[in-house]
DNA sequence: TTCGATTGTC
């Protein structure tokens, strides 16, 4: 008997475990009755080598697979235990594979380009053609790999000799070009489709859907959808729905989004995990943690849907970026002790980086440790964080050291991992090196974004050296690139920081962009840089304007202001603006109350320092570094009632206390 | 039920 493949099925039940085994043998012995106890004793085996986790496994013996025929087995748990060395060695004689996909073809194994175009070129000789199906086998696996262009070139090629395309072969050609972000040469082939008398179906809908939401195009996004269902074009099913409502979070409309989900389930569209990702992401990302975990409940115990990998590696990133640490090793621990979900790669670089923003690099490397060991590599991304890491640490050794031995790991840096190396650099003053770097990422053919500009332009203001920001923010705005507001906001601050007061305000006058103009952060820069250069009546204006434009000062704007006032002495007005915060419902921080402190302090106001020292301790604030020396210098010369020290003492940072110099 | 569409990391 010749059994060349069989998969195996596990499903784990309340009572003990049965094991559907199908069989799959060659053609010629199709019939053959029973099929033999050592390769059923073998699949147990395997089910309990791979911890009864894997339900469906793909064990080859030897060769090449065919036909079916299928065998349930039910098992006792006793025969799970295992006597026969026998059956030991015939594992050991055989090689299994985790890999529960059927066998692909030659079409669809396609790894590069070259073994591409030559199985192409082959194809497009034999007479008579292949059929359909294996091109578009070939297209497909050209698109996985991501080669767009030349997926769709061979559609193009294929169209010229006469392969009579299929409905699969448009909606892989559209993928292509959607993905591409040229969507409009997608509709040009749905127009071809009716040409070729081939009627486009749902799968072709979705993909020019998404390609509408790549292109944020979501205005005609929308309209595509309702014309689908206005004029019976097509049923959207759910993955319609979910691309909908993908674009709708990626424009922030997470509520329309949410209704958009109770809308598909009134219409009787089975919601499924995707549908929920896509909203329960965004709301992570939006810090709307409490929302996203009121769908996640919904989801699972309303709706009876199983949460997966990637639901809860969206919940755990959008802890990270709120610090709330304790339910991120809650989260962990439920999905892993409780519902047997792995992390990977993406949710272990998530921790990783969270680490690493924090500064505990060491616990990052950590992570990036028990990954490998968990037997998932840690990828491009993965060591960019911890390159990052390292560069807001000012450990640039180290970041360089790991950077270069990305490409012995097979691993090619991103632009991302560039700008965090530049970022690192300019921090350190070493802009030589910045530069350096900022020129080999042209060289390696990668393309700097803005935000390698916008950092090399602020290293460079940085240093002083004003004409270099601007022939480099020419260069840029010749690359095509659109400064966005952290750009000017880092020139704003750059010509402000070199006593370019004005220049700075005639380019934010001159820019005239709503989004820029109305940009709180931008103008919270100009303010800072007017009342540090001395110009307070420039920084009065702009915070008037402020309220004249309807935007809300936050608490840096705030904090900037009440700076600029004391430094020109005038102390009262300070107070009265820091008085009037808690009315406008942005009440001061700890960096508000230091601020203010040394203006008191400068103004010796020692009555007014002894208040604000109070409340500071009342609310558990601390001291800055400035305000601290301020203090210690003002004790010294025996300003200060040395009643205070205690207070004062308490308030002080602990970095100070502990070295003290 | 052997070719197509939606989700998470720097």
């Amino acid at each position: 008997m010749k059994i060349e493949a069989c998969f195996l099925t596990f499903l784990t039940k309340p009572h003990g475990v049965s094991v559907g085994v199908r069989v799959v043998r060659s053609q010629e012995y199709k019939n053959t009755d029973q099929f033999p106890s050592p390769l059923e004793e073998a699949a147990t085996m395997m089910m309990i080598r791979t911890n009864s986790l894997l339900h469906h496994a793909f064990f080859k013996l030897t060769g090449i697979l065919i036909t079916n025929s299928l065998t349930t087995t039910p098992l006792s748990s006793s025969r799970l235990g295992l006597e026969s060395t026998l059956l030991a060695s015939l594992l050991h004689s055989t090689s299994f594979s985790n890999n529960d996909d059927p066998p692909l073809s030659r079409y669809q194994k396609v790894s590069s380009l070259d073994d591409a175009f030559n199985l192409f070129d082959e194809m497009i000789q034999r007479k008579p053609l292949p059929s359909v199906i294996k091109f578009n086998q070939l297209l497909s696996a050209l698109t996985k790999l991501n080669h767009f262009s030349c997926s769709l070139d061979l559609f193009k090629q294929m169209c010229a000799i006469g392969v009579p395309v299929d409905k699969y072969s448009m909606s892989i050609a559209i993928k292509c070009c959607c993905q591409m972000s040229r969507t409009n040469d997608g509709f040009a082939l749905l127009a071809s489709c009716f040409r070729r008398a081939v009627v486009p179906d749902v799968f072709v809908f979705n993909t020019l859907l998404d390609g509408l939401v790549i292109e944020n195009r979501i205005a005609e996004a929308e309209r595509l959808f309702k014309k689908l269902i206005k004029q019976k074009i097509c049923e959207p099913n759910v993955v319609t729905y979910s691309t909908m409502i993908k674009g709708l979070c990626k424009f922030g409309n997470n509520d329309i989004a949410i209704g958009l989900l109770r809308l598909m389930d009134e219409r009787g569209c089975k919601l499924n995990v995707v549908a929920y990702n896509i909203i329960i992401d965004s709301l992570c990302k939006d810090k709307m943690i409490e929302d996203a975990f009121k769908l996640f409940n919904e989801m699972v115990f309303a709706k009876g849907i199983q949460p997966d990998v990637i639901t809860y590696t969206s919940l755990i990133y959008g802890l990270c970026n709120l610090c709330r640490w304790d339910e991120v090793s809650k989260l962990l621990k439920e999905m892993e002790e409780d519902l047997r979900i792995s992390p990977d790669v993406k949710t272990f670089s998530i921790l990783a980086d969270a680490f690493c923003k924090e500064g505990r690099v060491d616990e990052a490397e950590a992570v990036i440790d028990i990954m490998v060991e968990r037997g998932e590599v840690p990828n491009i991304v993965t060591y960019s964080s911890l390159v990052d890491g390292y560069c807001l640490r000012g450990e640039m050794t180290k970041a360089r050291t790991l950077f270069d031995s990305l490409t012995s790991k097979g691993l090619v840096p991103t632009v991302i991992t560039y700008n965090s190396l530049l970022n690192g650099y300019c921090k350190s003053l070493k802009i030589e090196e910045a530069m350096h770097m900022f020129h080999e990422i042209t060289r390696k053919g990668l393309k700097p974004d803005i935000v390698s500009y916008s950092t090399m332009l602020q290293g460079l203001f940085r240093v002083g050296r004003c004409g270099a920001a601007r022939k480099l923010f020419d260069e840029m705005r010749s690359q095509g690139l659109i400064p966005d507001e952290y750009t000017y906001g880092v020139i704003l601050d750059g010509l402000c920081n070199n006593r370019q007061v004005e220049e700075a305000l005639s380019l934010f006058h001159l820019v005239g962009d709503s989004k820029l103009n109305s940009d709180i952060v931008v103008y919270t820069i100009l303010i800072e840089g007017a009342g540090k250069c001395g110009k307070l009546d420039i920084a009065k204006t702009l915070f008037h304007d402020l309220t004249v434009k309807g935007l809300q000062p936050d608490v840096r704007t705030y904090a900037v202001m009440i700076s600029g006032l004391c430094g020109k002495g005038l102390v009262e007005e300070a107070k009265q603006l820091f008085l009037k915060m808690d009315e406008s419902g942005c009440p001061p921080n700890n960096a508000t109350y230091n601020v203010l402190l040394q203006g008191y302090l400068k103004k010796k106001k020692y009555d007014d320092v002894e208040k604000l020292l109070q409340e500071m301790d009342g609310r558990s604030y601390s001291l800055d570094a400035s305000a601290s020396a301020l203090l210690i210098d003002r004790i010294a010369a025996g300003s200060l009632y040395r009643s205070l020290l205690k207070l004062i003492s308490r308030l002080m940072p602990k970095e100070l206390m502990e070295t003290p110099s």
